[in-house]
DNA sequence: GATAGACTTTCCCCCAAGGGGAAGGTAAAG
DNA sequence: CTTTACCTTCCCCTTGGGGGAAAGTCTATC
């Protein structure tokens, strides 16, 4: 099928499934004559595959290093578990991050009036040296 | 001051506080001569206020339009309270989008054995057409 | 006054992960 | 045969700077 049919399959945009050829990830049968891209089943199920990878929040590189072992057999299960965990471990840092911004960030608001008036501690806080 | 000294008060790098400069956010005197930049106090006070603005994960052209409100004594503390709120928002969307994953992930880490054996249910979920 | 080292400038390329759009070729339908 | 929809490659754009080259400047020491 043509990379339309292949993307819209996938979920995915053209530019983002042509990217993905690019780069080596997933690699259709391209005609010589006209240059078209030629997407097999097979194809589409990696395409699928990334893409939920990638919603997963790991990167190309990790979604590249995911079909290898996707694609491969007899690969130990553990080297999935544990990069993810490794990514897990990742989120929660970013959640940790963000939930401390959030705190610290809603209390400014809170201590704001948010009216006419000049006098704001939000931009008091931003621009004392150590908050 | 010169362009490290700076950079050191503000905590930032040289490369950063030029960039900074370069688009207009903190513009320091410059001699014509040498082209040197010359950080003047005020100048530092800014780049402090920016770096802790982006600390709180504020974008660059965000900390341009708070810088501006920073600026102005004038200005209604409504207008700094509702970007603020505005970022609580948005990191609340991401923090929840983030947790969600964490779970699904977690979930599928934990139903993989993790060991010598192909089998596992990450990889199954991720070539799923539907999760 | 010369020289070494530390600092500065501009300039250009690089990252992720594609998006937007131009210019030109192709395919399928009317 | 023509229109329309799709395909290709190509290049520039995004965020927020980092890395490094080439060249100019400043400061200290001899």
């Amino acid at each position: 099928m043509k990379i339309l049919e292949a993307a819209k399959r996938a979920g995915l945009t053209v530019k983002t499934v042509r990217y993905y050829a690019n780069i080596g990830m997933v690699t259709p049968h391209q005609d010589p004559a006209t240059s078209y891209r030629d997407y097999s089943e097979e194809d589409v199920a990696k395409l699928q595959f990334v893409g939920k990878a990638r919603r997963f929040d790991f990167s190309v590189e990790e979604c590249r290093e995911l079909l290898g072992l996707y694609e491969d057999r007899n690969r130990p299960s553990r080297e999935i578990k544990a990069l993810t965990l490794k990514k897990v471990a990742e989120i929660d840092a970013r959640l940790n991050e963000l939930q401390s911004l959030k705190d610290e960030l809603s209390a400014l608001a809170s201590a704001c009036d948010g009216d006419h008036r000049p006098n704001c501690p939000i931009l008091e806080a931003l621009g004392t040296p150590a908050i």
